[in-house]
DNA sequence: TTAAAACCCTATCGGTTTAGTAGGTTATAA
DNA sequence: TTATAACCTACTAAACCGATAGGGTTTTAA
């Protein structure tokens, strides 16, 4: 059909911006999971020095790898520190009770709006709705947006610390 | 740039969804989307008699295969009643307003939990996870079940047609 | 009876995201 | 200098989604 014919590098470096776009689904992504553990983890530790990945990973059974590229963009999102080599290991920068999980499941996650139009930090029209004050859809998933902020602006680290050392 | 020349069709049209999918991102998937959207059309019908396919693809913007596929799942699980033949179409079998909305979201996309382990419906303890009691993810995820339930058991089919009427 | 309208079913497809794996590089403390 | 641990890049198998295609079957009006 199409004779093998190659595409052109710009072509690719076209679609690959466009591939940035996240697709997300229902379900709570792993990686979010894990996350929130390892953050909870660190939290409820007693001293205030650097954990190494390989702990948390041992003990909330978590990919060392996999959690490593977490643990990185959690750093780079500002909510953890971290120090190399010997001793090393990673750190909370803020009081754990400043940590607000809006802003935790934001950066894991992606948005927390369930469709794009009442997203408030991604908001995107719905390409086929002509108008969202008529839209059943909309008004349903404002109030659940809402409800769900409401939940996650009211639980900080701190909560979330306190439930892993309730053990 | 290009002299490695022409770009072929296929690509040219694989790009261009790639492209469409910027548009589509979001938690809540088309099929739930739509399913809810036509549900509202024909709650918002005076009368009770069937409401086409056609008509409510044409109206909400949906593809017409895609719409079908949707309302017959509906049909299948007992929210919607069939006519056929010339004159016919779907039309709702119990009162808008005994339609929670919390079983129209389980039928068309599942589970409302966002992690199995706080499924009421769809229960699955999770493998990493040694003790719930102690788990940070699931204190957090009850409390967003909990929250969201809350406004889908509060609305019914009732209330967002009457969104879908205020035009 | 016949044809149109409408429902029903199956199969397939292209493309994305997830949840990792593998392997190497850099910085730091002892 | 050496062991340690963070950091970076690239890749992949599997699952899933939205959509399409194309064919049926059934019912009803004329």
């Amino acid at each position: 059909m199409n004779e093998k014919g190659k595409i052109p590098e710009s072509q690719i470096a076209a679609c690959s911006l466009i591939f940035l776009f996240k697709y997300l689904r229902g379900m709570l992504s792993k990686k979010t999971k894990y996350g929130i553990k390892a953050l909870a983890f660190i939290a409820s530790r007693e001293d205030k020095k650097p954990v190494q990945t390989s702990e948390i990973a041992k003990s909330e059974n978590i990919s060392l790898k996999f959690l490593e590229s977490i643990l990185l963009s959690l750093r780079k999102s500002g909510f953890l520190g971290s120090k190399k080599g010997k001793g090393g290991g990673y750190y909370l920068i803020q009081e754990p009770e400043n940590i607000k999980m809006t802003s935790v499941v934001r950066v894991l996650e992606g948005p927390i709006a369930m469709v794009p139009c009442v997203s408030l930090n991604y908001y995107e029209k719905c390409s086929d709705c002509p108008d969202e004050a008529t839209c059943s859809v909309h008004a349903l998933m404002i109030q659940v947006r809402d409800s769900t902020l409401n939940v996650l602006g009211g639980n900080t680290l701190y909560d979330l610390a306190r439930v892993k050392k309730k053990a």
